[in-house]
Order: C-alpha cells, then sequence, then structure tokens
DNA sequence: GAAATTAAGTCAAGCGCTTGTCTAAATTAA
DNA sequence: TTAATTTAGACAAGCGCTTGACTTAATTTC
C-alpha cells in the first residue's frame, strides 16, 4: 500500500540500504545518486514508517503519562506543560488516565511497556506499592509528578507543608488568630495531610492554639467547602479567617458565608489553594497559593530526558516554589 | 535484553509460530505444549512487543488526537470522552496541541501517519483547507470535533447557531427587549460567528429590533467580557440583558457590572455558553448553554470506530444538543 | 483396511527500516 | 608505479511478531 524504501531502491535502481542512508542524511553517497532519491521519494510521496523505525532502532520517541483524569484542570495543566517541552524533543505523548484507580494504573503501565515507550511521567492514584514496583519493574525511564515515593524512583513536587505554612503565615501576618482549615483528604498522607500539617506547624510557630474545632476535612471539591464552612460558621466563636487547602473549597466556603449574611473579606478573610481559574472568577477574587503546574510539567519532561539521555540527574526529588498570590478575599485585622 | 518468543520457543522446544498462536489463544496446539508455553513465558516474565506486533499485524491501536491545547478546559473535557471510550476500545491514544498554528496542525498530521495510528480525531484551529486535505490524504480514518468541514469528513458538533438562538429567546421570553450580546471572534465564520448568527435569528423571530450598539466582540476570555461589558455600561440606555457567547467573558462581563454599582441580576440578567466550571464559581452563578463536551468526545470515538471497522456511517455530520440551564444570573421582568 | 479428515506443529516469508561488514572503484600518498 | 586510503554502495542480518502453506501423525469414515 504504502510507499516503502524498498519502492524507492528499485525505482533508482539502488539498494535499500543507500536509500535509507540518504534519506536520513548520513553522508555515504554521491551527491547524484542522492539527488536521484530525494526526487523520487518525494515523487512517490514516501514518508518513513515509523513502528518499522521503532522496531529496529529500540526506541519510540514516545512518552507514556499516566494521570487520574484528563478532564482535571490541574492534570491538564501540567499535561500541557510536559507536552509543550515533549514536542520540542520530538517526543509524542500517550496519555492514560485511571481515575486514580490501581487496577487501571497496573494497566496501563503494561500497555506502556508493550508499547516500548522511551519513558513514563507518572501523576495518578495513591502511589501503591505495587505501581511502584510495576514502574521500577519496567525498567522504562519513569519520573514521578506530585506523588511521595520511597524508591529511587525520581520525582517533582510542590512542598505542600511549606507552602500551606506560608499561606496561614500570611493571615496570621495579617492579624487574624483564629484561623479555621478546611482540609484536603487526609488520610491518604498526600497533599491533603500535608497541607494540614503546614497549618499545623505555622500556628505552633507563632504560638497560637491549636484547636480541633477549628478543622474541617473536605474532598478538595466546592460542595466539601460549602459544607465545611457552614459547620464553621456555627461555632459560637466564628474564626475571622479560614484557609481551604484547594480554591475550589475556598468558593464552597465563600457561598456559605455570603449565604450566612456575612462578607467576605470584612467578616471572615478566606484563603485558597492552586490559582486554578475559579480563583479570578469567584467574588471576591481569592488570595491564593499559585501551583507552577505548568511547570510541574515542564520540569517534569526535562528530567526524563536527562534520564533517557543516560546523564545522572543532580537531585532525585526536586521541589518547586509556589507563588503567594494577593487579592482580594483576604484583609488585616492591624 | 527482553524477552521474546524466541527464547520462549526455544526453551520450550517447540517453533515460534506455536508459541506466537498459543499466546494469542489460537487453537492449535495440544493442551499439553500449550500449558508448558504459558508456563515458560511466565516464569520468563514475557510481554509482547508492540512495535513488532504493529508492524507485522499493520493496525497500532492508537488513536492521535489533534487539540489546540491541553490545558484549555473545553478540549480536556472532550479529550477526557474520547479517553473514555477508547479505553473501552482497547485504544491508546496520542495527543498533540498545536496551539492553533496552522504549521503545527500539519506537522502532527503527518507525525500520526508516520506513527500509523489507526484513526485521527482533529479539533484544531479553524481548519484550514491544507488540513483537510492532509487529514484526507493521509487515508487514515479521522472524524473533526467541532470544525465545519467542506469535504466529506466525519464530523461532530453543536448547533451553535440554534443553542444560542435558545439562548436569546430565553432571555427574551424573561421579558427582556433589549438585550446585548458579547460575542466571540466572528472573523473565522466559527462558534463566535454562528453564535452571533443565533442572536440575530432570535431577535428577528421575535420581532425585536437589531441594534449595532448591543454588539460588542471579544475573545471568549473573561477580560475580554470584562471591556466590552464596559463599553455597554456607556450607552444612554442601558440593555436589561447580556448574552456572553462564553461564560468566561459572561463572569467579566458581572465583575463589570457589579463594580459600576449595578447588581446581576436584578439590574441586568447576563447569560453564558458553555457551562464550565467557572459558571458554578462565579457570584451569582450562571444560566447558561451546557455543552455536551464529555459527549461530544464520545460520539466522536464511536464514530471514528465505526470508520475503522469499516461500517458506514449513518451520518457524516452530528449535531449534539446542548441543555439550557437556569441558575441565579437571569431574572424575569414579567 | 484404505482413504479422507483432523490435529498439532514446522517453515519461511513478510511487515519496513537500520546498520555493521564487505567490495570495488577512485583517490591519495610515497 | 604501487600500496594505502577513501568513497560509494551492496549485502545481509536483525528488530520481534504474524500467518499462509506445508508436513506428519493420529483419528475418523465407510
Amino acid at each position: 500500500m504504502a510507499v516503502t524504501l524498498k519502492d524507492i531502491a528499485e525505482k533508482v535502481g539502488v539498494s535499500e540500504s543507500t536509500v535509507s542512508r540518504v534519506l536520513n542524511g548520513i553522508p555515504k553517497a554521491s551527491s547524484e545518486t542522492r539527488e536521484r532519491i530525494l526526487k523520487v521519494a518525494e515523487e512517490l510521496g514516501y514518508y518513513p514508517n515509523d513502528l518499522a523505525r521503532s522496531l529496529a532502532k529500540q526506541k519510540t520517541h514516545i512518552i507514556g503519562v499516566i494521570i487520574t483524569d484528563i478532564s482535571n484542570s490541574y492534570f491538564a495543566s501540567v499535561t500541557g506543560g510536559i507536552e509543550e517541552i515533549a514536542s520540542l524533543f520530538g517526543y509524542s505523548l500517550i496519555i492514560s488516565a485511571t481515575g486514580g484507580n490501581e487496577n487501571e494504573e497496573l494497566k496501563y503501565i503494561n500497555i506502556l511497556k508493550e508499547k516500548r515507550v522511551d519513558g513514563i511521567i507518572f501523576m495518578s492514584g495513591r502511589m501503591p506499592h505495587s505501581c511502584e514496583q510495576a514502574l521500577l519493574d519496567t525498567g522504562i525511564p519513569t519520573v514521578v509528578v506530585a506523588r511521595k515515593v520511597k524508591s529511587s524512583l525520581p520525582s517533582i513536587h510542590i512542598d505542600n507543608i511549606g507552602e500551606s505554612y506560608k499561606a496561614v503565615e500570611y493571615l496570621i501576618k495579617l492579624g487574624h488568630r483564629r484561623i479555621a482549615i478546611i482540609s484536603g483528604t487526609f488520610a491518604d498522607k498526600e497533599s491533603g495531610y500535608h497541607r494540614l500539617l503546614g497549618y499545623k506547624n505555622a500556628l505552633a510557630d507563632y504560638e497560637l492554639p491549636f484547636e480541633e474545632e477549628l478543622i474541617e476535612e473536605g474532598d478538595f471539591k466546592m460542595d466539601s467547602g460549602r459544607r465545611a464552612m457552614e459547620k464553621l460558621l456555627k461555632l459560637k466563636e466564628l474564626p475571622t479567617a479560614v484557609f481551604a487547602a484547594s480554591d475550589a473549597m475556598a468558593v464552597g466556603a465563600i457561598k456559605a458565608i455570603k449565604k450566612a449574611g456575612l462578607r467576605v473579606p470584612e467578616d471572615i478573610s478566606v484563603m485558597g489553594f492552586d490559582n486554578n481559574v475559579i480563583s479570578q472568577a469567584c467574588d471576591p477574587e481569592l488570595t491564593t497559593i499559585g501551583q507552577p503546574v505548568k511547570d510541574l510539567g515542564r520540569k517534569a519532561i526535562e528530567m526524563l530526558y536527562k534520564i533517557i539521555q543516560g546523564k545522572k540527574l543532580e537531585k532525585m526529588a526536586i521541589y518547586l516554589p509556589c507563588e503567594l498570590i494577593i487579592r482580594n478575599s483576604t484583609k488585616s485585622l492591624i
């Protein structure tokens, strides 16, 4: 069906290997045959078969990306960063969504193995041991994004504890003393848990009392923020500020506060985390911690590329700084 | 390096073809050899090389997806729908982002050709003739999403004219007579243009005057919505309702209205289009037209699958209905 | 019991490209 | 002039898997 090297070779009257070399720019042909080959290739509309080439060269120029959910803006943005740099390096991306399901994760790791991808970027689920082992067993260069890793897998993160500390510290410096937190899921010991830890650390460092009643657990989504805030609003003594571990929950909290007839930030300051698109859509616009989502992706693929190139990584775990973004949902009490 | 059929064949003492057949479940072996092969394959940790298989079978089980930008929530959602069904069908996705740049689009079409993908889903840019021709020339089954197509390429859409009509009609039925529109880019004759058309049609059908001063062009993004609204607010006679061709612009408009000291919807009703996440984050929550983004993706891959299977499509262009979602940004004047 | 059928495999070509080795001619060196 | 290099290209093995055609032995048919 499609035109092959053989077709060109026959038409020009040379061997396949010569055609291959010419087409790959390997200097081993007289300029005369070179031109004839190029001309015939053009005429016939030749384009290489990357499968055959990959098989012969043992590399595919494909990176496998395993994420939880493409339509989630966080993953979409990180993936955007990955793709931006990958394309620069000449890599294509195979993207698989697992829904955070361990079996799916294992399944996709396997598929990527069979497809002989040159590298894998993993950012799905809670990084169960089985997955980590499976990734190691592939023998394929791998970088893990935003998931704590036990083994020697290279990874890239944000410092959830430190960044959350930064958020709470900001509130404290605005003069707030009674600060509630709407945390993310913390059972999984990932970001939700760490952001709560940062909150605790900040309180401790500034010698503020830690009170159970000021802690509500959410699931990072808007509705849980709303519900959590409704509970907080029932306290005898209201907090003057609320730190939500995600922008979505922060928006939910704002809605609850407004519904209760209070104002943000006049009555209660609200702070988010993520700096995703809704932080600028809500009213008031959210003060938040801006995650460098694109950069996480960019940096991940850069690390991966180094590994593929056989270079040593300076650091096995990289932490990217976040940015404190001050908008209108927080006010100074001083 | 990796274990091959040959390794298994040698160890078991049979031919490669027998191993291949057993591993593919083709009934042509005694249950005894079958079991020995399976056992050895297990022991050796064999997993197939999909490149070799694809080369031999002339199919890759890969679908190429060409989009403008992964981090854009619209594309991310459509892609999410694609991936959901694709994985069910046993397909992997190669995703490329073009930034809407024609040269990039052509480049990626070429890469997908070389990678011998089994199908292509295209939803990027303004569908220049060159791309359409390039897609046709690949000879690879292709489905186009949300882009007007001249040729015989199958496509899937929403009816921008009709849905926009529906939005404006809703406002009219609420008693609004002076309705402004913040349209998307209309030079490209794609969705922006069609949504404007729907607006005009609705006015005409309900015998409302069409006034130039009530039309502002935006670029679908929030800021342009804000700026457009600021202009509209300078009119001697204000509109009582504004239809924005995207939620983002609608949110921008709301911000401008509030800043001017007016209220939504009490003073001016605002309507959006898309039903993306910000439509529920803003205040008030947006009445909008909900695009079936996931379904666009799902349906696209289903169409593509049919074509790959060699089946005939009943329709070359499918239109999916949107949903009128009524929230709090619009009010009745009656 | 001979012929026909089936079962269980083997053989080898083919998918399309790469690349190390070899050859013959042309060029350079001495 | 002859030997040593270089150049231009051919040859063939190899990447790992699939699959149609063929072979041999076992089973069934009449």
